[in-house]
DNA sequence: AAACAGCAGTGATGGAGATCACACACCTCT
DNA sequence: AGAGGTGTGTGATCTCCATCACTGCTGTTT
């Protein structure tokens, strides 16, 4: 297996990231190389990384390596899907775009998930855009590769079909975020909860990381950048939440389902 | 396998549809019954329908077919997942609700597709609610069936899983639309234009037969049922679409394409 | 027939939020 | 230091659409 270190993408600058760099030892954009998922340091018992050992022997036979740098495009809206990318470390933000240039972001994708699963499986072009939000490592497989591999690991497929029903669910959540509520506050405060969920709880309040800037938090409730500004200042008033610097910190709980719940 | 005529359910009655009346020979609703998926004329190859003979023998030995009226309530949103419903035949509306009564339909189920696959899959609660939009006849397969007939059959956990990225995408499409146009029109352009698409053309102009209030147009593109009912009434004045009865007639595709873009 | 329910059409009104237009704070370059 | 870029804070408008409040129009029930 290979672990290829890709170049630079400023945004939209080239869909299909090419090979520079041959790095096995050297840790560039400060990440820590992962080669085989046996040994995975990193591996959580989340989707595709708790497969059966055989399985997962198999699954690092036909899998490549990547490092991207933060705001690197994986895979762009429309484009043939040429397999799907596991990812082993970062984030990464799958968006969809409008023609007016208005983009939404419909998840934030964390270590474990694969992205491309639907497209490489319905055999069509992709639906959604991909790009790194930090220094990323991602593996590739190739879509033949792929669907030779479910069709050879029965666990694996079972697995592909769970991770697609959390993909589907992660979207109905969405639907009904957008469609049903009625002002911004309200997604607003759906949307830290949510965050909050996975933060430290300390002397009442909770703080979680997160590297969002309102732009991007705009695009995830299908809003403006100066509404959320607004509500962000609100919440901030009220001593309800405030986004300082790159955490986020819950000051009222309760008062934030009150708010999500209206 | 037995066939079961489930009782009238007017909307939120009861949930759990019960056994009122075996019925082989008798043809309520005006339904023809089908037994089996082998002998089935209705079988189109759209998903699970399209499965391998041996598979589909095995399917018809878990599955049990059961008749539901108009406005039936398959399932309902925050109940556990008993088993998998395949819509035989008629069509049923999947939808989401929120606290203070505003719903949201995410789709309209037409037969060979499968409802509350997600649920079982994941194991998690219905996250949607599903009625029925005509009489209808589902074929149910309980939880443990289900699974037992993915892991004894990989061409069947195959197909569910193709399944289940079709979901993703049409939910995807829900997000798209909902999420990222300007107006109403936009919205309800795009919709007529996608079920123009599986209409009869005739000289330049498009028939589909749909049965659907204003009310729920308006439910199915996060919208009011008021400014549903103007929104057509523009489209009706300007000859580009309009909706007589139970059938929408586009006159002006590509007038309609413009509204849909813009 | 009368009474009723469900649906469609229409006007008036209010408000939430998109949009435009700034000012300001903070980076990183040269 | 200055210049440029990126992200944030705020005010002023303006428009679209949800909502309320009717009037009809069907078909069904009694």
């Amino acid at each position: 297996m290979a672990t290829q270190l890709v170049s630079t993408s400023t945004n939209f600058s080239h869909f299909q990231p090419l090979t520079v760099v041959e790095s096995k030892t050297n840790s560039p954009y400060g990440l820590p190389i992962v080669d085989s998922c046996a040994a995975c340091k990193l591996r959580n018992n989340s989707f595709f990384c708790a497969l059966s050992a055989e399985s997962l022997r198999d699954l690092d036979e036909i899998k490549h390596a990547s490092l991207y740098p933060e705001g690197a495009l994986v895979f762009v809206e429309g484009q043939a899907a040429r397999g799907v990318y596991i990812v082993c470390q970062g984030r990464a933000k799958l968006m969809t775009t409008n023609r007016d240039g208005k983009t939404l972001i419909l998840k934030i994708a964390q270590p474990g998930e694969i992205l491309g699963l639907h497209s490489v499986i319905s055999g069509k072009a992709h639906e959604l855009t991909v790009e790194t939000l930090q220094p990323s490592q991602l593996a590739f497989i190739s879509r033949e590769d792929f669907l030779k591999f479910l069709k050879g690991h029965g666990d694996a497929c079972l697995h592909a079909a769970q991770h697609l029903s959390r993909d589907c669910q992660s979207a109905y959540d969405s639907i009904r975020s957008i469609g049903l509520s009625h002002s911004v506050s309200e997604k607003l405060a759906r949307l830290l909860l949510h965050w909050s969920a996975d933060g430290r709880a300390a002397d009442g309040m909770i703080r979680t990381k997160l590297a969002l800037t309102h732009e991007e938090i705009a695009q995830l409730i299908g809003s403006s950048r100066e509404t959320v500004t607004r509500a962000l200042g609100e919440f901030k008033k009220r001593h309800v939440a405030e986004l300082i610097g790159s955490t986020l910190l819950v000051r009222n709980k309760t008062a934030l389902e009150g708010l999500a719940a209206c």
